[in-house]
DNA sequence: CATGAATGAGGTTTCATTCAT
DNA sequence: GATGAATGAAACCTCATTCAT
């Protein structure tokens, strides 16, 4: 559910625009071995963000947590923004599998149980790794991953969208993408405000309550 | 309306607590000089923060964009973070400054009018300077501003729940906390990602529309 | 006796001699406020020095501690090490004040007597500020304030001298000069390690043992 | 014999305590290269210290004097201190080299050839390097290395005191640790006046005189 | 004379990146 | 491929000193 939605917003208008650093993978890591050790890496990334925070996450710490040297981090990841950006895909991967999944299995449902399992899903998704989504979120404008985000939100937009048209008999009369921005941006933000500032503290109960009260504000808005 | 309110999520628990930087100004600069030179200082930054981005915002570039030396910088903010913070606090004043006017206009109004201001002043507070908006809300984890944007969040809370109870007839039964929670997300959401995702190519009618729906959607939901 | 004497070995042979700030006072402060002034600058910087350590006698604090402007400071000091180089002085005053009455006194007294008020002296010269004392000796070769402090060591080495000479007729046959050298090394050294190492836990009943001792030695060696 | 005694007393009473920066080298540096880089850093911060000073004892100087980039220096010493630190600790290796070889030696000798030989290694101790002495003497309340000064004094005395329990029979009646303390005191100070005052003109034949007469001066006292 | 805002050289430290081994 | 020592540009920040008011 535009799960990074609010940083697509493009920065490429920037006066002075810097050279941006490569961020594509060097190699494919076909091998095993080097499998491991990209994994190890961005494992190692993702642990540092969570846990210290994007200030700490040097080249030269990654690879210690990793377990290699800096050079290997270097054999792997032309620099450090594609070492993030890796990290960024990882865990856009994740939420995708829960997203798809849940549009897929959303298909032929009526309205109020297909939003019903919408937001549940991206409150879900947003539990996966609130922290390593915070921290991602707030770096991806550094990492040039802009692109790919708003791809993402597409296709979320894309299947929402898809979603409504064939429910259109149950919707009132509206712009089916006006319809499907202002449900996803909704969604969105009650799983994020939600997960993000009440994280600790959330109960299975506080979740039911928040799933039913969104769900009847959406619902009650498409029909 | 919870401008910033997914920035709140606690950073507090890294294994690792980096001492902040101080982040009080250092004098009052109730000079005249004084005065022109700290405008001037945060001025710069909030361009530099726009145009350049925040890894170009350094305390000499600051300085010189700013056309003083970077000791009359730290005459004045006590480290890099500090004048950032000066910066969002302007920023969160012009914004708090709509928002504060709208709820007080809003007082006696049905929930329809009362909601569809909303709406509208939430558009308009992320429309006043929305590259801005973007970068600070990137920052504001780093700044150590987070008690202050919480203290902001709660603000509007408060404001609406408050509004909210005065027209608890005029609404369904709902928990009130619950539905101010909902409404504030929908409605900061649809704001924020209209005006950050679609900026330049946003017409007023489109605004209109936007506002038109979302207050729909939102009172629809609490009645 | 020798206070400061182990800091007078000579700096000037550095290859890169660096210009010395100017260290003579910029004016004679004749007039009432100004010498206020002068006092208060030069006892901040004491204090500064023995609660804070060299590192924070930055001119700004200094002229703040005074309560004075910064640019006061300049009025009547050319440089930081002007100021710390005052202190140096009046410190200096004090010691000497003590030294030269005791070797006025001591003038027609057998030799035991003699040493033993001079040990009594070292020691009551050190226990003045012992803190100041401290700062001060280190921060001597930096301050330019070498040939002061030798100038200060050879009226010392001169009086013990000439009262040796004076009493030649108690004393067996030795070098007079490296007599007054090796006892003004004794009990310098003596009053300096008691007093610097364990000016907190040291009676009087210890300072008496310490002068009978100290005394015993040098008495011995002279007879 | 307390090299550098003088410098012991502690500053930890400050109002202010500064955090002092890390003073432990950051690897062990067991590789060849690497133990070729930490030598040339402190080889170089030694003749910086002995030529120029301490102020000119900046990073940036030592790396480029030591052929290196600041970068390495900071890959083994987390902090200017800390190099300082580093070579302290190899000059005071040197010294107790001396002092602990002399120590030995003197084991079964009566007190005059004992102390004849002590003095003679403390003024060889303090020709070492006299300049570089006593710039760090100077430093060391700077550099954190107190505590570790404290233990080399402590050893000093420990050993003396060890010797002189083994010769009580040849000694008057006197408070051990007393008579230790000022043996120490006046052989120390003899020999850090007499190296750093006169350390040009100093010949062999003065440097046996001084030997003689500091000799007689200690024996006489304890016997 | 006094004030204190302003200056800016220079100090310490970090970290992405390279490259000899 | 892997290693990790080395690099050095650049960031943050301090403080002695000046000078307009």
């Amino acid at each position: 559910m535009r799960v990074f939605a609010r940083f697509s917003y493009s920065h490429s208008d920037h006066k002075i625009v810097a050279r941006k650093p490569p961020t594509k993978p060097r190699k494919n890591a076909s091998q095993q071995r080097s499998r491991a050790t990209v994994d190890a890496l961005i494992e190692a990334t993702a642990r540092i963000l969570v846990k210290e925070g994007f200030e700490k996450a040097s080249t030269n710490r990654i690879a210690e947590v990793a377990g290699v040297s800096v050079g290997s981090l270097y054999q792997y990841f032309p620099s450090k923004e594609a070492i993030v950006a890796a990290v960024i895909g990882r865990h856009n991967e994740e939420v995708m599998g829960l997203v798809r999944t849940a549009l897929a299995e959303v298909a032929g449902l009526p309205i109020d149980k297909a939003v019903r399992k919408l937001v549940a899903v991206a409150i879900e998704a947003h539990r996966i790794n609130p922290k390593l989504h915070r921290v991602l979120a707030e770096q991806i404008p550094r990492t040039g991953q802009l692109a790919e985000v708003e791809a993402f939100n597409r296709e979320v937009h894309t299947l929402v969208r898809t979603y409504l048209e064939s429910r259109r008999n149950e919707m009132r009369k509206v712009d089916i993408d006006l319809a499907a921005f202002i449900c996803v941006s909704a969604i969105e933000s009650v799983a994020h405000n939600t997960v993000l500032n009440h994280a600790e503290m959330l109960t299975e109960k506080m979740v039911k309550v928040l799933v039913d009260e969104t769900t009847r504000m959406v619902v009650g808005y498409l029909r």
